[in-house]
DNA sequence: CGCGGATATTTCGTACGCTAAATATTCACC
DNA sequence: GGTGAATATTTAGCGTACGAAATATCCGCG
């Protein structure tokens, strides 16, 4: 993580909210972290083992989609796991552009052994949770994310404007003795 | 990030919960990163030079605890920072084994020229709701913090013995084999 | 005094994760 | 039927992140 929190010492309603959000998501990349490590892999390992079992063969850039994260990620992460032996790349037929990310048996057997997905846990949780609660938790959530997006449009999308301070370029440091 | 969601292709309500989750979170660091690029920052280093603005210098380890980091971590970015000119290093005069992070007027002109937290945004986010659903908000995420800690102790805490099929405490899951 | 255990920080090695730029192909359109 | 815009993937460079081991100190205790 990072850049989030700084541990407040004063929590108002909205820390603990925060706090609450942030604890669950470190926590589920750290359940993963956990629960991979019992089979050698990596979260993100993880993460593609399970999602290649139950889908099938992908497009490195269906799979950057699935995950979340950029295609030079992923290439990295199909790297790695490809030097394992956990899946293999082939090149398509119909476009030569497109490489599918295969499991090998190897890594098919890896995710047989793991028994949940490491998301499940944390779904576990939100289960937990009676209809009435759920119902108002999806509600609230979504009308937060929506805010931010709000906010985000309108305050961070184009930056700058006044902003003068900010750019020390190069102005370059010679303060301290 | 990576570990989490694999967008699920049938959305339950638990799934859509999750999704907002992950949205709000990735979408704080996106907007720290993109705040921090201006001032030539990247995000942890906004969030440092931000946190020693308030509350003064700091050991290298109380700042690895409020930015929820490892010691090892906060290492590297103080590196950085101070290679730059951001901050100093300053041995500990009483226990000579702590190091003291202190802003340098380059890094406090810096952190004086950037308006808000990036957080701030976020609790912007929150504070819109109404007192009844801040409320229930609160209540319901510490809830799940509660559960979800548990079941981490449960299942994934020590690993290994018998957690066999990382049950869930509710019988739950057996859907997909 | 001197030793062993605890504590603070750094070093090392590995894996993400992102952006920008390079490569390789495909496709549309003239 | 060739060329340039689009698309898929990889490469390169930088900055986190983490765990484990190395260092340097500090502290209590005999």
């Amino acid at each position: 993580m990072t850049p989030p929190p700084v541990s407040p010492e004063l929590k108002t309603e909205v820390d603990q909210v925060l706090e609450a959000i942030i604890y669950l998501y470190t926590e589920s990349r750290r359940i993963t972290k956990e629960l991979a490590k019992r089979a050698d892999l990596t979260g993100p390992q993880l993460t593609v083992v399970k999602l290649l079992e139950q889908v099938g063969d992908l497009s490195l850039s269906e799979l950057s989609d699935k995950i979340r994260a950029q295609n030079s990620t992923v290439t990295g992460i199909i790297d790695r796991m490809e030097r394992e032996g956990l899946v293999t790349r082939e090149r398509s037929k119909e476009d030569r552009r497109v490489v599918h990310i295969r499991l090998t048996s190897k890594g098919r057997a890896l995710a047989g052994a793991i028994p949940v997905e490491p998301m499940e846990i944390f779904k576990g949780a939100l289960e937990s949770l009676n209809a009435q609660e759920m119902r108002d938790l999806m509600r609230i959530m979504t009308k937060v994310a929506k805010r931010v997006k709000q906010i985000v449009r309108r305050d961070v999308g184009e930056g700058d404007s006044g902003t003068s301070g900010t750019s020390q370029g190069q102005g370059k440091e010679k303060e301290e003795k």
